[in-house]
DNA sequence: ATGAAAGCGCTAACAG
DNA sequence: CTGTTAGCGCTTTCAT
């Protein structure tokens, strides 16, 4: 089925392409006449400009892309799910396709995607910490991005411009989750985080001491554990807290599938949670509301990191100001998996 | 940053665009000695042929489109995101962007989203069953289509061709479901599904109606409740079976989600699971890993369920066959909500 | 206000 | 085997 086009729209109007094209486009030009004659036949042709000339002629493709660290895809993780909806739910109103793909690194080489190589995407959205080497293959190529939690302020610290990004507080969120269990009578609290990506673990370390001084409470260096990653080993990391001569009363997880992962090992050890050891976590994933106890948290708005990022990389794509926001992170979701010990 | 053409990698080459066209695409007609020396140039310069140019020549978008009722958006629906995953893991092979849209329906007009009425796209995935009035419409377009999880075989029965689909077998998963009840000693098995879709309740209910047959089983009127079309209705309906006089032993429902939803009534109402109460369920999305007890459920193989739409919609897009499947149904996963009443 | 013509980067038909 | 040329559908000068 042989496509109209501009052309023949112009034939069957009596007018020129250009004439065609104004009216599409909206610019002035043609008589008000011709005008109506134009949205006429478009109208009744149901005549669609073919995209794909657009994006020869303007260089530009319509599309951005959303890059992942191929450990943690949208799809397997659901607090970057959670961005992603935002981000989808935007890109609708700006006319782009969101593509999904991610950046491998093998033996320090970066591996980017045909959708990258071929410059196919007029931005990218970067979740997740990034490599400076990433980066930097990224800068050679020019083309706009953004860093959706981005975890590290180190990032690209070679470049004269930091790149612009959507956070998450996560000292405040750190702070906040402690200091709940502190107002609940805990004072031997526990810590479960990643190292993976240092500067989350900088930050939420520095809130979880922050509230713990504060309070002037000590800890057991056994307590601190830093090696959770996902789900598995976080319950690894409690069944090394739990081998400590000392027990804590809780335990701050500064995510919520590593508290997932840490209240599975105090079940299978035999603790009653919360009765024998509370759990925070941070994020407020979906999930948090399923499990058993329902998990108290602190709530990061994924959806809103998800249509700022759109509004950035938007920003940028367009040669506008785009400033990096930080969204609220210290909205405490009360459920069950923290037991006031004051009583 | 001007981007390298093909004329200018020809001038640098010293030979035609021509040749170094056939180079990129490894066509027959130069020498070896051009090849060679045209590839090296390429290599030198990093260069990557424009896709835009060949998405007008071709008229071609390189974009697929997955479509999904804006009731169930894979993002929201852990069924359907787990499909996704598998269509976008396969779509790299080809070299496909995936972009996630959906269809409206309002006051009984059907709105497609701007990718389709451009057909800025080359196939289209649909999720879930599909209104005959939206097909339609896309058959009007000409742009090729599959659908995954269609549960409806009368779709398009006015049509000659009935279109191609991958699919589970509902009425096995339901028939494997509660046999598995019946084997453990249940007599008295309530269901819990959604006539929303009607074909899909047809389906679960026929298997249903076969396991129970076959042993010879009765069922109360008031435990066959069909209104469930998520968590929260499935909670309702149980509310109402737990309202009959007599009262079931076990429950099967047609999703996971349904069965969360109705495991959590049971519990609210003061009934242990399984002890009071078995259920089961049909999927196998991860929440089901997660809830307390742990769900037995049948098993339906989304991830296969989307390569296999990804290579089935490949196939429609390249003209050619390309015939309906339908995925293992029958895989019993064995966890904690059920319990065997024999012993 | 209008239309002719050039050109975005590539491929394919054609001529040499 | 090689290069010239036309053209995909659109926008944008630039004459008229």
């Amino acid at each position: 089925m042989p496509k109209i086009t501009i052309k023949e729209i112009a034939k069957i109007a009596g007018v020129s392409p250009t004439a065609v094209s104004f009216v599409i486009n909206n610019k002035e030009g043609v008589s008000e006449e011709t005008r109506l004659k134009v949205k006429e036949v478009i109208e009744r042709t149901n005549f669609q400009p073919n995209l794909n000339s657009r994006r020869l002629l303007f260089n530009k493709s319509f599309n951005i892309s959303i890059v992942i660290r191929n450990t943690s895809s949208p799809f397997d993780d659901l607090f970057y799910l959670e961005i992603a909806k935002g981000l989808l739910k935007k890109s609708k109103e700006y006319g782009y396709n969101i593509v999904f793909t991610d950046v491998t690194l093998e033996n320090g080489n970066v591996l980017l995607p045909d959708i990258i190589k071929n410059e196919d995407t007029d931005g990218i959205v970067f979740f997740q910490d990034t490599e400076d080497i990433v980066l930097n293959e990224i800068n050679k190529l020019t083309i706009p991005f953004i860093i959706a939690d981005a975890h590290t302020d180190s990032v690209n610290k070679g470049s004269n411009l930091p790149p612009t990004t959507v956070n998450a507080d996560y000292e405040l969120a750190a702070f906040t989750a402690v200091s709940h269990l502190i107002e609940n009578g805990h004072r031997d609290i526990a810590y479960i985080s990643s190292s993976y990506v240092p500067n989350f673990y900088l930050k939420t370390f520095e809130g979880y001491k922050r509230a713990l001084e504060g309070a002037q409470l000590s800890v057991q260096p056994s307590w601190i554990q830093s090696n959770a990653i996902n789900e598995a080993s976080a319950y690894n990391c409690m069944a090394t807290i739990l081998k400590s001569n000392l027990k804590p009363t809780a335990v701050f997880c500064t995510t919520d599938m590593f508290a997932i992962g840490a209240i599975k090992c105090a079940k299978d050890s035999g603790f009653k949670v919360p009765d024998d050891i509370s759990f925070i976590g941070i994020d407020d994933i979906f999930l948090a509301n399923y499990i058993s106890p329902k998990l108290t948290t602190i709530r990061i708005d994924k959806l809103k990191m998800g249509t700022l990022a759109m509004e950035l990389i938007i920003n940028k794509i367009e040669g506008n100001e785009a400033n990096s926001m930080v969204v609220e992170s210290d909205n405490l979701v009360i459920r069950e998996s923290v037991k006031n010990i004051k009583l």
